[in-house]
DNA sequence: GGGAATCTTGCTCAAATGAGCACGATTGAT
DNA sequence: ATCAATCGTGCTCATTTGAGCAAGATTCCC
């Protein structure tokens, strides 16, 4: 009972009192036998020792500290960093990433709604996360916007299908009209990606994506859930093989490493949509990547300069400014350019 | 993206400056053009919604408000709940569990210290949560106090051993003088006990705690676990029955069921120490309870009126308070006064 | 559509709080 | 032991915040 951090029991006591208790200081001296300034000073420890822990928790709720930093040490020009708060409630994982991507798509759909000068061209990718973000957003949103794609849909025969949805859906609300690129993602062969390039209605919608004032885009995860793996581009093997030399995710088609660079140069060049070169060259790209799963192709993104807005969870900001998880995790193999 | 609930959003918004940011109401109006009153209101509104979640988080940190409810609702005449912040960071259950109870029993001492009148005479139970409670207890906590114990030991022959030692340093720290009980707690027969009882020396300790000013003791809990099991004074089986009819624990090694009724009156016949009536007549009696495994006999302590004081953890307290938790548990059954 | 009831808003004023300052106590070096 | 430096304390003053109020806006009921 020798009070050596008597000072620090007395700031837990006095901060007990003012914020459980809503007194006043002035009280809270009478009771603790202190002045009222006594009592603010510990308060003021007590915030700065970190013993004061205020969350705001609401589905709604950001993050403007994360945010911040993010912009501060990442060099984002944006950052949008929504509440983790009551995720740990959910006791299915699977839906835990659901209401995650809503909240980020949510807010996505806010930060591109508040987006000035509004951009006039929007290009845009597709996928879950393109379709929660369409879902969010409110009619109205623009007025009178044009949507492009620019990358490459799930199929030919379904280009109106799914993958349309986000940038139909995306334009509708906006006003204004959505131009797809009808064209698989990535094709068997080089010469058939050079062929279909070159006609003249998609390489038209690869020079409108290209001219976009601003882009809208999500990453994939490299493993076997990957929609590649799904929709049939990608075999089991090869993603782990895509794995195996360092990809930990795709953007608009095309698998990077950690560094952000190109693992596999012949898969690339059979992917049909933008560049990754023409994205980090655009003055506005608006990335939204949330989950767990994706914490490090979100890293990539953004040390490789592929967005300079990101629309991301709490969970995936503190990891992305988290030091520790910067060194290269579990699979970290150096890169090989081309090793199919 | 309609504004159905934007008031609450911009609540969000604006605690979040505030909070988070540090800003001024003020400023904050600036930010979302709006007046500074507004602000103000919209982050009270916030508080009140529960949307801020304000939290102390240090080992030593108690919960008033909880302390209060306990007051009001549980009609105790005063209460003492320690915070279980970072409790959950623990893998060992068993190693959370020895953190709270030196919480708890951290508090008790401190409690136990500022007591006021100073108890003349206190009477104590034994365990591992009085030891925890004597260890915690600073030299010099009293001036002179007579320290009796009010239920029999573990065993006669080891009557100077673990049981003593929480009375005896008790005793010592606060420059007083122990007095033990030299009997076993439960005897196999009544007749053994009445013979104990009629000794000399032990009914004059008997009597001396049945004058005590102020009563310390924890409780324990009806399963496998209990002390009494592992001391042999109960087998398996034994306890396996006690349950069956409704026993949640024991007081000074007195088995009651959750309306704090004894469960068995044979075995409760052949129990040395203080009667639970002595206990419920008395001014001062303190109840020392944590932990998750004793929330059952918790409840019966103060339902029943054990205890005027109680000190315990957050969790427990939590459990107290919620009504939900107070429906019949997992065996409810109907107490049977003598079944054995 | 009229009118009462309620809610919202912007204000005044008082309470509460934080910043900064001067003074006394404590510490540490010589 | 002495002096300087540092620290903690209690203050003044300015800022910030909350309570209460009256006017305007909105709703709701007929």
């Amino acid at each position: 009972m020798i009070d050596v951090d008597s000072d620090e029991l007395l700031s837990i006591r006095a901060a007990e009192l003012y914020y459980e208790e809503n007194k006043t200081q002035d009280e809270i001296g009478l009771i603790l036998s202190l002045t009222r300034w006594k009592v603010g000073r510990l308060i003021a420890q007590a915030k700065a020792s970190g013993f004061i822990r205020i969350e705001i928790v609401h589905p709604r709720a950001r993050r403007p500290a994360l945010e911040r930093r993010l912009r501060e040490k990442i060099g984002l020009h944006d950052a949008i960093v929504v509440s983790t708060a009551g995720i740990d409630a959910f006791d299915n994982a699977a839906a835990a990433a659901v209401e995650l991507q809503s909240r980020t798509a949510h807010a996505a759909a806010e930060y591109l709604t508040a987006l000035r000068p509004a951009p006039r061209t929007l290009g845009v990718s597709w996928g879950h996360t393109l379709h929660a973000v369409a879902h969010h957003l409110g009619q109205g949103w623009a007025h009178g916007v044009a949507v492009v794609q620019i990358n490459g849909s799930v199929s030919l025969t379904r280009s109106a299908g799914v993958a349309a949805q986000a940038a139909v859906a995306i334009a509708q609300k906006g006003a204004g009209t959505a131009t797809l690129l009808p064209s698989p993602a990535i094709l068997e062969r080089r010469e058939t990606r050079l062929a279909i390039e070159s006609d003249r209605t998609v390489a038209a919608v690869l020079a409108e994506a290209a001219g976009a004032s601003a882009y809208l885009f999500s990453a994939g995860q490299a493993d076997e859930n990957s929609v590649h793996v799904a929709s049939g581009y990608l075999s089991v093997d090869e993603m782990a093989a895509l794995v195996a030399h360092g990809a930990v995710g795709d953007v608009v088609g095309r698998y990077i490493n950690a560094r952000g660079d190109i693992v596999d140069a012949e898969l690339d060049d059979r992917t049909l949509g933008i560049r990754l070169q023409q994205l980090r060259a655009a003055a506005v790209t608006i990335a939204v990547i949330s989950g767990a799963a994706k914490h490090e192709i979100a890293r990539a993104v953004v040390v490789s300069g592929l967005c300079t807005v990101l629309v991301t969870d709490e969970d995936t900001a503190l990891a992305l400014l988290d030091p520790a998880s910067a060194a290269a995790p579990a699979s970290a193999v150096e890169a090989n350019p081309n090793f199919s």
